[in-house]
DNA sequence: AAAGATAATTTACAATTGTAAACTTTAGTC
DNA sequence: GACTAAAGTTTACAATTGTAAATTATCTTT
């Protein structure tokens, strides 16, 4: 019996692949992921077959249909989806070097009139409020003593 | 012998723990590193060892000094090492998301006054030449056909 | 130089992940 | 209804990761 919940447990790299087809497919059957993935990323039809059974287990998809031909369907969106693993990471990143690594990725990445637009207006809306820094907080209250340096992270730049 | 290059291979969850310490102190002993993290993470003493060493097998640390309590540097800077991740992620993200998710981002992180004034300039100058949308490139040629629905996915919101 | 304290190396072991073969069941078809 | 093809389930197995104990080597201090 498949999960309902996705017990806080995540989508390795290769589950990701699977994700990511059925997002865009709103839903699949095996076929049309053994389809796309055994190309895309070289995989026998086993392999596929194996990752969706785990990604059932891990309660981010769930089968639907009587009768045979099953189809697949993601229990969170792609943007849910998307936000898990982008907070995983955020969240175990100096927040010193957020500002940076946001900056780098809006100059990396095409973005649309639109999210040009909206994110104009974010940072018209957090300007007045803005600090005039954003301290390191990578080790709890910078519990750093002489002996051991002190926090170095502030002269990082 | 510890790897002088990091074997386009990955720091794990663990691992990244490890070198926010070294970041911060600007490289660190085995002692600061278990000091540190024995407290924050609730690891015993040899598990962080291990991580030390698997991150120098890695070449994502190196060992310094010729006297026993040797001292673990990082082979790249901490903006390099976020880099990677920040990238490994976002190229497995689907383009047609990219834009809702930094616009999250900055939404959802506190950002000094001179990161914002940087954004905006970046934003002021990706503009001109900004698309009206970004497609969605989660299929490659979007190779989707009748018969598999079809790339459900420029519908997404 | 012997002891004791530190630091480093080896070994360990279960869980997860990547990858897949083998086997079983079921939907269609003759 | 028997056969076959497609779909789904079980089993497998090595590599990596999380976590750590045991052992060995090296400073430091009597």
């Amino acid at each position: 019996m498949a999960q309902t919940k996705n017990n806080n447990r995540e989508i390795t790299a290769s589950e990701w692949e699977v994700m990511r087809i059925v997002w865009t497919l709103s839903g699949a059957t095996s076929h049309q992921l053994i389809e796309s993935l055994s190309e895309k990323m070289a995989w026998q039809e086993s392999t596929i077959k194996t990752l969706i059974r785990r990604l059932e287990e891990k309660g981010f998809l769930n089968r639907e249909g009587a009768s045979r031909p099953f189809r697949y369907q993601a229990t969170l969106s792609e943007q849910e989806g998307i936000n898990l693993q982008v907070d995983r990471l955020f969240d175990n990143l100096c927040a010193m070097h957020i500002g940076p690594t946001l900056i780098r990725l809006v100059q990396q990445h095409e973005l649309s009139q639109a999210d040009l637009a909206t994110l104009a207006s974010t940072i018209t809306e957090k300007a007045p409020t803005a600090p005039e820094t954003v301290p390191c907080n990578c080790l709890t209250n910078c519990q750093m003593t002489e002996n051991n340096g002190g926090c170095q992270h502030d002269e990082a730049k």
